[in-house]
DNA sequence: GACGCGGTACTCGGATAACCGATGTCCGAGTGTCGCCGG
DNA sequence: CCGGCGACACTCGGACATCGGTTATCCGAGTACCGCGTC
């Protein structure tokens, strides 16, 4: 199992907005530059986010990226939901009824998947408990200010 | 972000010899056939169940696979750890330190890594939490039986 | 009749292909800006 | 001098290659059983 390198690209980026929250948007190429990630790739993976409701973005002079609400209001489940898709990891394919269990009746659902299924719920519900602010809360602030140098943006 | 299928193999087979506990092994082409998947990379997840000390295999005739411990004291974790492998899905490229943030000082872990690994670590538990017997306790004895007829060995 | 031995059938185990999704790249559509021209 | 217009540069967005990993397959090594020959 092996999450989509996307996904670190997109929290990146998501914090990297959070931090010029209300000011101009930002291209594809400045922020793939910042991270030194491949501009075309990383576009796919915003685009998704703006599919998912999470950046909004601009075309022509000017134009970039930029978040779709304030950071408070953005979960790191939405981000990574945004770029994995809304499927689960594990996906039954109720073998047990194949074979051995053929034709038998299986009015509750597969024990095994269900436990799987908990696992999963634990595990977005962190997630979904994680903001974008809080995230940006636990950077030091000597990061927001390298960034926003880099991108050319005067200091607050 | 997608778990292999052979894990779902793997507890399912893992299960069935939580039946037989103590019983004669039974190999690949019986577990195989029992749940209509292909014999020979299904020996392939039961090996990797071997290397990781949760099953004993035995070869020639009348060998196969049975159970090293006792159910109780197999979690789902070891099974997905034994075939997954037991690194995170989300692994921190550090990107945070290319680019922009190129010469930083980066003394703290990466909050966004931090994040990940914390809701992994709640699937990780989730899933070290139930073991094996609990699992043989949800389902019900219909299938059990089944399983045995099926089999060719006698009921208990 | 009992023991030892060779052959056989069966099983695991690892090395080797085929397929699919993630990764990477490219070019076209759309948009805002700038400069030029006419009034 | 001011307003309108055309061209341009820049950006996003989706369509098209490439690569690694999971999935699938095969064949060799090893082992237990069975039958036969010998003592």
């Amino acid at each position: 199992m092996r999450m989509s390198e996307g996904v670190e690209w997109a929290l990146h980026c998501c914090l990297t907005l959070a931090w010029l929250e209300g000011e101009a948007p930002v291209p594809t190429n400045k922020l793939a530059a910042s991270f030194e990630v491949p501009a075309a790739y990383l576009n796919k993976c915003l685009q998704a986010l703006v599919r998912a409701g999470i950046l909004i973005s601009s075309a022509g002079i000017g134009g970039g990226f930029r978040l779709a609400r304030r950071p408070e209001k953005i979960s790191l489940l939405d981000v990574v939901v945004a770029i994995e898709g809304p499927e689960p990891a594990f996906r039954c394919m109720e073998i047990r009824q194949r074979g051995a269990g053929a034709g038998g009746t299986f009015r509750r659902t597969c024990s095994i998947a269900a436990a799987m299924r908990r696992a999963e719920r634990a595990w977005q519900s962190e997630l979904a408990a994680q903001s974008l602010a809080d995230i940006v809360a636990a950077t030091p602030a000597a990061a927001h200010n390298r960034m926003r140098c880099w991108l050319g943006r005067p200091g607050k």
